[in-house]
DNA sequence: TTTACTGCAAAGGGTTTGCAACATG
DNA sequence: CATGTTGCAAACCCTTTGCAGTAAA
């Protein structure tokens, strides 16, 4: 019952305490906003812009939002996600929350919804990747697998 | 020597007869200037932003620039990307191209590039994202695989 | 000659930044 | 108390839209 990736209560600590780490250890706070937004964050259950989080977290201003988003992100706590929306959608880091997860995007309604990768799936699309980055000079990072389509909603 | 996907002038000319006639289909003309737009992505060797096409196609007002990127876009001649920039970019449809393709993303300076997906890859990954898909009450409709990194002016 | 297209300029909307007050270590 | 953080409001920049003139079918 104390395996090192429960849920819960206790893995919402290792969180906080590991983005306190990441923050403090580039000479920055983990503030009671910041604090908000991570938990707005790992409540969420997809990615949220930022009019989502400020409507979450009432006591956030719209610029402190984006400030403390990118603060985070430079911290690597969260990600920052390219939509064909118009605005920005963020969601917790992989290295953060240790669970690494693509997205499925409907292409009518803009809904992002998250999926565990098949091992073997993720395996040979890794290492295909690394030689594709290598030929074109790049130095690879990670990858992103999106499936486009039509949630049962916009179908229907 | 006369394939039907063959590449250079015979190629231009089969692109732009196809866009004209998807345009004139749905009742909108394939102008002088939606012309050079086209003509500007068919050159290009990356996904364009609108101030890329812009310079490219010095007649070209920015304005008219996203209102025929947003009429070829619906006729199915361009796609427009989702990037972590700031513009967005554009690119020939994959239906008008016949070449299926993938990113490269410059997590540095927001560079794209193309590359063609090796074929075991493609096989691979939409088998596996049919199946994920299904599982979410999807209807898929294809897929993105961008290879995330930093090229080679960035990580000099 | 009809109807779509074009450019200009002004408006929109998400994101960023200057600054003075505030809060945390 | 020194320094990072916050909110407000103004500035920014990409994108969209109204309108009067232009060009394509």
């Amino acid at each position: 019952m104390s395996a090192a990736h429960d849920h819960g209560h206790e893995a919402d600590a290792d969180l906080h305490a590991e983005i306190g780490l990441r923050l403090t250890g580039s000479g920055q706070r983990y503030s009671t906003v910041r604090r908000r937004i991570v938990e707005a964050l790992a409540t969420a259950d997809r990615p949220q812009s930022v009019a989502d989080l400020v409507e979450a977290v009432p006591e956030l201003a719209v610029s402190s939002a984006y400030r403390n988003l990118g603060v985070l992100a430079d911290a690597g706590a969260v990600t920052r996600l390219a939509t064909d929306d118009d605005a920005a959608r963020y969601e917790l880091a992989e290295s953060v929350t240790e669970r690494h997860h693509h997205h499925l995007v409907c292409t009518g309604c803009g809904l992002v919804l998250d999926y565990d990768p098949p091992a073997a799936l993720e395996r040979q699309v890794a290492s295909k990747l690394d030689e594709v980055a290598r030929t074109q000079g790049f130095v690879p990072e990670g990858h992103r697998i999106d499936l486009l389509g039509r949630c049962a909603e916009c179908v229907g």
